[in-house]
DNA sequence: TATTGTTATACTCTATAACTATA
DNA sequence: TATAGTTATAGAGTATAACAATA
């Protein structure tokens, strides 16, 4: 679990603080009151993590990784498996190489992720006529059945979000999206 | 939060269109001159994903992480030795446990991130006279000295994705906040 | 009884490299 | 030679549970 990127005052014997520009904004001036250092403080200061965005986005990404995985582990589906289906289902015939790109994996990761969806009869497969090395993946009727269902739990998923972050969503995906696109290129 | 993924059973003859603000950019006409589905695009269609933030939170992440890790592993530091690093020296004489608090892991896992740093000769413990179950953990100079190689790193990092973000860093950086706050309560 | 930190263990996710069967 | 997909394997990263020492 985590509580993760907290402000909150921590202590400082005044020996090695960080440079003001890598404090949070809250480090400011920390009453030492008695304590032995490192004790007692559920919150201690994050130094220059307090403002990076790397760090932040770990954090939220795990708990927001974390709460659908509980959501979507009731119909035994990994959050990476429901992306899978979401994009099989969006392009009936995709082949695994194309569906690796799509959701970054490398395609001897999407080998066991395809293998589960098979053998829980989710997920048809059909090798492609024009070249038998290819094999075209679509949802079987089954696997439409709870990718429904976990669609509505992404939209549930989802609306938590929303209720955090209002109006700026599209910025905020917008954002998101550029930095991976920046990031990976 | 979401929105209506097109549940795209079967085919895309002409009915089955996500809308346009689900689509690829590349998307558009998708001739399908014969190809046989699903071949050929680099850049398949998304469904619901393209609008979901836990999507890209997973995405963007994943990018930062790496291009994090291609960095800090020239000093053979992986990105949450970082982290570890970076609150320990913020608050000389932490505990383990507190430690794992603020960066959001258990204390098991805690565990052999302190003694990869102790093998290391990056961090010493001192076990605490109160408590003598505690020890407190600190930098050595050599550990201080690689955080400083580290952090430079990390501002490299975070001015990439300054460069992607520009002004709405802070905010950017509450979202995530209020993300992992919101979804670990 | 509760907590700190360690250990043993196991599970998930991922990638690299080697392989096959095609092309 | 090159590509699609599989396999074998390894290595991060994490957690649960049990444990010893201490509170």
């Amino acid at each position: 679990m985590g509580r993760g990127a907290s402000d909150s005052p921590g202590h400082d014997e005044g020996g090695q603080r960080a440079p003001d520009e890598l404090r949070a904004p809250d480090d400011a001036a920390l009453p030492t009151d008695g304590r032995p250092e490192g004790e007692g403080d559920a919150a201690p200061r994050l130094g220059m993590l307090a403002n990076a965005v790397a760090f932040h986005l770990r954090i939220a990404q795990d708990a927001s990784f974390r709460s659908f995985a509980r959501r979507s582990g009731q119909l035994d589906i990994r959050p990476g498996c429901f992306a899978a289906m979401e994009v099989i289902a969006s392009n009936p015939g995709i082949t695994a190489s194309v569906l690796g790109r799509a959701i970054a994996r490398d395609k001897s990761s999407v080998t066991p992720l395809i293998q589960y969806l098979l053998r829980r009869g989710l997920v048809k497969r059909t090798p492609s006529e024009a070249d038998r090395r290819r094999m075209h993946l679509e949802l079987t009727p089954s696997g439409r059945e709870v990718l429904g269902a976990l669609q509505q739990t992404a939209r549930a998923h989802d609306a938590d979000l929303d209720r955090v972050i209002g109006d700026a969503k599209p910025q905020l995906v917008a954002m998101l999206k550029k930095i991976a696109d920046t990031l990976n290129s």
